[in-house]
DNA sequence: ACTGGATCCTGATCGC
DNA sequence: TGCGATCAGGATCCAG
């Protein structure tokens, strides 16, 4: 359940258990996630030595220890929990991170979308290059984004998705963002005004502010069992709701792929002008 | 340089 | 009950 908010939410969750304890002790069950797993370069660094901070850069966690960073992905099925020595294996428990409480950092990921890489001290990865703004950071600007989207004629959903010009937007919040802010999802990123990127700035850091919060209380005990995921389901104005009556004008919630992703919106509190509607023939 | 599509993988769900 | 098709909260890679 990794929407930015989780993975803020996991991070805030896991760090009490983490910060200031030994490493005792590391067990991969996996050799590979979306990429290799760094095995040996993780167990030379990892066992004896003691974590100092966990943060989050876009949906990567970090895990600070002396030599370097744990970067971990939770793509889009992985879960980090804190569980003891008694906890169950499950299946795709991928990898325990054992810590001198005798707690245990466990890394579940069915799909294995997610990533676990090392980071030495003083280099760089290229996942975390060239990321755009946080979203809720203050260069992250109505005036940034509207000069970004000049050289992109992209659909607009597509546009906000994309890593490179902010991140943290997924696809759920991209829906709920361009509903908040009266935007055609389809619409070209380059063709939208100053005023309507006003608009989505805001609806953005709206939206995900309050997930924030939200993912804070409901998942607040998700690291002793399992925190029920569904709680968006009552926040959400447009997402995963096709055919439903726009809680704001009772219109149907129309349901179109973009970009291969599921995309929903109201078509008539977000119109598109004709201009760039697109035609089947050209589709063809 | 940008854009859209294919792709990695497992599990849940739905129609037949 | 079983089977195949489809879809899922991500993001990279690659051809055009």
């Amino acid at each position: 359940m990794p929407e930015l908010p989780e993975v803020e939410t996991t991070c805030r969750g896991i760090s009490p258990h983490l910060v200031n304890q030994t490493i005792t002790q590391v067990i991969f069950r996996h050799k590979q996630l979306r990429w290799p797993i760094p095995i040996k370069a993780l167990k030379d660094h990892l066992i004896d030595a003691t974590i100092t901070e966990v943060s989050r850069r876009a949906k990567y966690i970090l895990i600070q220890v002396p030599t370097g960073t744990v970067v971990i992905h939770l793509g889009m099925s992985g879960t980090l929990r804190i569980v003891s020595a008694t906890t169950p294996l499950r299946a795709h428990d991928h990898f325990d991170c054992i810590l001198s409480s005798n707690k245990i950092l466990r890394l579940n990921d069915p799909r294995r979308f997610g990533a676990l890489l090392w980071l030495p001290n003083h280099h760089t990865l290229a996942q975390l290059e060239n990321l755009g703004p946080e979203p809720l950071s203050t260069e992250f600007t109505a005036t940034y984004l509207y000069q970004s989207a000049q050289k992109h004629r992209s659909p607009i959903k597509t546009f906000i998705m994309n890593q490179k010009v902010v991140v943290g937007v997924g696809n759920i919040y991209a829906s709920e963002s361009l509903f908040m802010a009266k935007i055609h999802p389809e619409y070209p990123a380059n063709a939208l005004s100053l005023t309507q990127y006003q608009d989505l700035h805001k609806a953005i850091q709206k939206v995900l502010g309050k997930a924030i919060k939200k993912g804070g209380t409901t998942l607040k005990d998700f690291c002793q069992s399992d925190g029920k995921p569904g709680y968006f389901s009552q926040e959400l104005k447009v997402y995963d709701r096709q055919e439903e009556p726009c809680l704001s004008c009772q219109s149907p919630i129309h349901a179109i792929r973009l970009g291969q992703r599921s995309t929903y919106f109201c078509p008539r509190c977000q119109p598109l002008p004709s201009k760039f509607k697109r035609k089947k023939e050209l589709l063809l």
